[in-house]
DNA sequence: TACGTAGATTGATGAACTTCGATCCGCTCG
DNA sequence: CGAGCGGATCGAAGTTCATCAATCTACGTA
């Protein structure tokens, strides 16, 4: 971690730095890049409510349960199922007619890293 | 938005259930999207990586700085970080020609919050 | 076998997003 | 002043997204 010193310059003859050149390894896009996939995932209030419904219940909920918390149609919150499930936030295992969905455990481990 | 057309009590196979009901409460909706509206401004690579700059530096970083560590045109590195101002996440200062922007301190509380 | 149901998929539509070049604004210095 | 610079804004182009009705698939039951 470089210390980057950002203490305002007074005037001073054309050519000169505004600040210290910020080193940024590459290896933090890769980082950003999956960061982003997860927080673009959980970016859409749907979404985050099926994610906060899942984690609070700490268990399989029946998608039979998780429509009718919307004012959506059934497809549109199959729809965002799915990009949850993509994200790999969410899992889901069919039983019969229906359909369960989980919290993936530790998908969200990294972003809870990065946050602290 | 769409008219509300709530399916009514569902019928179950023989009496068959598959689980016991979600109850909801109204007051999670507006959590989720603060929630949403945050998470959305940070689903995007580049703005990840701007915040990850940020926060690593703690402290002000010229907006001359942050240009040149993506591939990306100078108006588009501004747009990127409207978006952040606009969602809470940073904010800005100018100081003579130059802008520096900086993690708006706790702006990730909530989001951490909720992960914990 | 045939029917009804739960949930996923498809296709279409309108809105939102990312990106750029061009332009504009405010500041500094000659 | 006026020129040059950093950064924001505008307008356009192409892409992605959220949403729905209609349809499809898989399963349980009569």
């Amino acid at each position: 971690m470089s210390t980057l010193e950002l203490a305002p310059k007074q005037k001073r003859p054309k050519g000169e730095v505004c600040c210290e050149p910020v080193v940024y390894p590459e290896i933090e896009r890769e980082h950003a890049e999956r960061l982003a996939r997860v927080t673009k995932a959980l970016g859409d209030p749907i979404r985050m409510q099926l994610v906060d419904v899942l984690r609070k219940h700490a268990g399989k909920v029946c998608v039979c349960e998780l429509v009718p918390l919307f004012d959506l149609s059934q497809p549109t919150v199959s729809h965002h199922l799915k990009v949850l499930r993509e994200a790999g936030l969410v899992g889901s295992e069919r039983q019969g007619l229906w359909a369960y969905y989980y919290v993936e455990p530790g998908a969200l481990r990294e972003l809870r890293e990065w946050l602290s």
